[in-house]
DNA sequence: CCTTGAACCCTTTTT
DNA sequence: GGGTTCAAGG
């Protein structure tokens, strides 16, 4: 077989991405459309075809679980390869004992070397060659060993200078609020100075002196934030021209997946890399520049879901502009398209098709379908959110029963917050249906995860004060806050870290006087560790050490609760993860198991097709595919969120995240919405979301659309889902007279201030404010009962009065 | 110094 | 409703 066989399984657009060897390329991919494939088999056409040595190739992708897998699908392909050549024989039909010799063996020649990852780790990792050649504007350095500060680290430091350096109003300066703001200054590539130019009030020079102190307070613990890891490379890059010729020479091809949802910092850094340091058109202008080289970016506008990040969808639609020849569609050869969709139905991609297409801000695309038509969608409207977790169970335990072949890993419960799990777990506990969160409390988020972690980021780094200051007393040791304090306040006096004054036993003896011992103690334990870190004991071994000579678990068997139990076995995962890390990359050093811990996401760890339903929030589902997917909490306020309420651009970002979820479901979609909502302990009433009635009725069956007759949608759902008895029952769709008596949709009134109207389930109120046009229209009613509450006129069932 | 209970935020979304 | 933070008492 030729070398290029692989790509008879790709469609014509898929070859041209495929096969486009250099210069620059866009691959505009809509959802399903095969773009994971693309990339992957670009990998492979260009080590095989064009014999690139794969330590030239850099590939970004968007979460450490694609990189897994794009490792894991390119290993693959060679691996069959070389069954074939070498031995004449399907990988599979070859004994385990060549099968694995052949893995490992492709493993080392070419995926050990290719560099794939996120922005986050690839910079980590070029970090961790050349962090010491950097130098802030204000002279600071760090060292290799250097910590990854995680988000509520970084809290608390920002707690820290507003309440108590600065002594500002927390009402005004809220500490979160103001961490956003220097996160959003970081990824433009905003300097203090630049923000104070930006922001020219008391505000913005506020926020700038907060910025700086933190930054200060980074270098003092050698530790950077997730910002910092893109940024300083950037910044590395731009100032040192041999640093950058090196890693410029290095990736000769650069790939980077999700282009939609890079911010200014990541282009940056994507475009140094390419260009040495050139502006991308001055660099595309001269095309021998071009000869040994390229960049590959794949998006799509439609699903960038990431603003609130500083991720911005028009650098990819600069792209043509950028480094591409910037023709037409017809003649360009630095665009490709790819639209058709092998995922979901045909019903799935009309609806999903029409709702995106009420954006303005898009690249024009449609997914073309390749499938058959498929189930309608099903919108089902529910009481409160217990009734709409019974009804997600109820249809899954239905399915599950009538079709054998499906496990719990085919369906996804799918929502826009956090928050809205609980009650879905609840009911996964109650009906004993195996589930997997996503998100939420990560494992490395742990307090006993954390802990652990932090000391051995002490190893590594005694000048991380922020890791010294959470386990100086854990275990308990009897070092209180006072003496705590009083060590710091000398250290900070001094201008040096923490550790290097509890590391004195002098200084400790004249400082803390009988709690001395009890200090060095401490310093003892750290002191004797850190000898075996600086000796490069592989991390498994510093680890058991570290748990012995603290004592962290016997701690934890003296308290002996069922809690204290389950911290000891997540104590216990941080050496399998160890062991993981030291198999999969081939890294048995501390640093390298810290550095990634520091970056890994729950998600990474997802197993789909498992037996466990998946409940992950919208955001987390993109990428990923489910035979079959709920979406829930379909209401005005929370998706989309009323903090979108008056930007049209925050809207259609929601509208985007809609689509996102739509376009996840391969054979069955449902919708559901509640009319009252618990919020914060009391229920609230809530309106159906306004994307419902965005989308095609047509194509739509069940009780959740007004104008959607319930009589079709029972049959339909019904004829296939026998209903369940006994258990289920409490909850089964019951006949409301409010769906019956909703107006048709079309009828659509303008309505006006002051005008008194009857409002179906609140009774009679007063319209005192009208927002939007006259397409879509939300009022506000000041009800007689009392409340005022916003309401959709389009969904709700409200009648004018007469005589107002 | 550590435990207890009241006050107090909170719900966008994440590498 | 629920998890975290802060003050008072042991």
């Amino acid at each position: 077989m030729a070398s290029t066989d692989f790509l008879s399984h790709l469609n014509p657009s898929q070859r041209s991405a495929v096969e486009h060897f250099c210069g620059p390329l866009l691959v505009v991919a809509g959802a399903g459309s095969g773009k994971t494939r693309a990339l992957t088999y670009r990998v492979v056409n260009l080590i095989l075809t064009h014999r690139v040595d794969p330590e030239n190739i850099l590939a970004v992708t968007f979460t450490n679980k694609a990189a897994k897998e794009m490792k894991a699908r390119i290993e693959e392909v060679f691996a069959q390869r070389v069954a074939l050549e070498g031995h004449g024989k399907q990988l599979e039909a070859l004994p385990a004992i060549d099968q694995t010799r052949i893995r490992s063996q492709v493993w080392k020649t070419y995926i050990k070397p290719l560099w794939i990852g996120t922005f986050h780790s690839l910079c980590a990792r070029i970090l961790r060659f050349d962090i010491e050649k950097y130098r802030d504007p204000q002279g600071r350095s760090w060292t290799k060993t250097f910590s990854i500060f995680d988000e509520s680290d970084v809290q608390s430091v920002f707690k820290e200078i507003v309440t108590q350096q600065l002594n500002l109003d927390s009402k005004k300066f809220n500490p979160k609020a103001v961490r956003y703001q220097v996160s959003n200054a970081k990824n433009r590539g905003w300097s203090p100075e630049e923000f104070e130019r930006q922001e020219m009030s008391y505000w913005g020079r506020t926020i700038a002196e907060v910025y700086r102190l933190y930054q200060g307070r980074l270098a003092e613990n050698n530790a950077l934030d997730f910002d910092d890891l893109i940024r300083i490379p950037v910044e590395l890059l731009a100032q040192n021209e041999s640093v950058l010729g090196y890693w410029h020479k290095k990736f000769r091809h650069i790939l980077v997946d999700e282009y939609q949802d890079t911010n200014q910092t990541q282009y940056d850094l994507i475009r140094l890399l390419a260009t040495n340091g050139a502006e991308a058109k001055a660099f595309t202008k001269v095309p021998e520049n071009w000869a040994q080289r390229s960049i590959f970016v794949v998006g799509d506008v439609d699903q960038s879901i990431y603003s609130f990040r500083m991720a911005d969808f028009t650098i990819l639609m600069g792209f043509q502009e950028d480094f591409g020849d910037g023709l037409p569609d017809g003649d360009t050869r630095s665009m490709v398209k790819l639209e058709e969709n092998y995922r979901s139905t045909e019903t799935i991609l009309e609806v999903a098709n029409q709702l995106i297409e009420l954006n303005t801000e898009r690249i024009d695309k449609v997914l073309r379908p390749t499938r058959g038509k498929g189930d309608p969608i099903y919108c089902h409207r529910c009481d409160n959110e217990q009734d709409e977790a019974y009804f997600v169970v109820d249809r899954v335990r239905q399915f599950t029963r009538q079709n054998p072949e499906l496990s719990g890993g085919d369906f996804a419960i799918l929502y826009r917050t956090n928050a809205q799990s609980r009650p879905l777990e609840d009911a996964f506990i109650k009906f004993n249906i195996p589930y997997k969160v996503v998100g939420g409390l990560r494992f490395y988020d742990r307090k006993e995860v954390k802990d652990v972690l932090a000391y051995l980021r002490l190893l590594e780094n005694p000048a991380d004060t922020v890791s010294l200051k959470r386990v100086i007393n854990v275990p308990k040791r009897g070092i209180g806050k006072t003496t705590l304090d009083k060590l710091d306040t000398i250290a900070q006096q001094l201008g040096c870290p923490l550790w290097d004054i509890i590391n004195d036993e002098t200084s400790v003896k004249t400082i803390a006087g009988r709690k001395a011992k009890a200090i060095m103690g401490f310093t003892d334990i750290v002191r004797n560790l850190q000898a075996q870190a600086a000796a490069d004991t592989p991390a498994g071994e510093i680890f058991q050490g570290l748990i012995d000579d603290t004592g962290y678990v016997r701690a934890l068997r003296e308290v002996g609760t069922d809690e204290a139990l389950d911290r000891i076995q997540n104590v216990n995962e941080i050496y399998n993860a160890m062991m993981q890390y030291a198999d999969d990359e081939a890294d048995e050093s501390l640093g390298g198991f810290l550095a990634n811990a520091s970056l890994a996401s729950d998600l990474d760890s997802l197993d789909e097709g498992g037996k466990a339903v998946t409940l992950m929030t919208l955001h987390a589902s993109k990428g990923l595919e489910f035979p079959i997917v709920f979406m829930v909490g379909m209401e005005d306020g929370l998706f989309p969120s009323f903090r979108s309420n008056d930007d049209p651009r925050a809207l259609e970002e929601e509208r985007r995240l809609c689509y996102v979820g739509i376009t996840r479901a391969k054979e069955l979609l449902f919708l559901s919405h509640v009319t009252m909502r618990r919020l914060w302990g009391n229920y609230m009433p809530a309106s159906p979301s306004q994307f419902l009635s965005e989308l095609p009725e047509d194509l739509i069956e069940g009780d959740g659309l007004p104008s959607v007759q319930r009589d079709r949608a029972l049959s339909r759902i019904n004829a296939r889902l026998a209903p369940e008895p006994a258990a289920v029952k409490t909850f089964s769709a019951r006949t409301r007279s409010s769906a019956a008596s909703k107006k048709p949709a079309g009828l659509k009134r303008v309505w006006k201030l002051g005008e008194n109207v009857m409002h179906d389930k609140f009774g009679v109120g007063e319209i005192v404010m009208v927002f939007g046009n006259e397409k879509k229209q939300s009022l506000a009613i000041k009800f007689q009962q009392g409340a005022t509450k916003i309401v959709n006129p389009h969904v709700e069932s409200i009648d004018l009065l007469e005589g107002s």
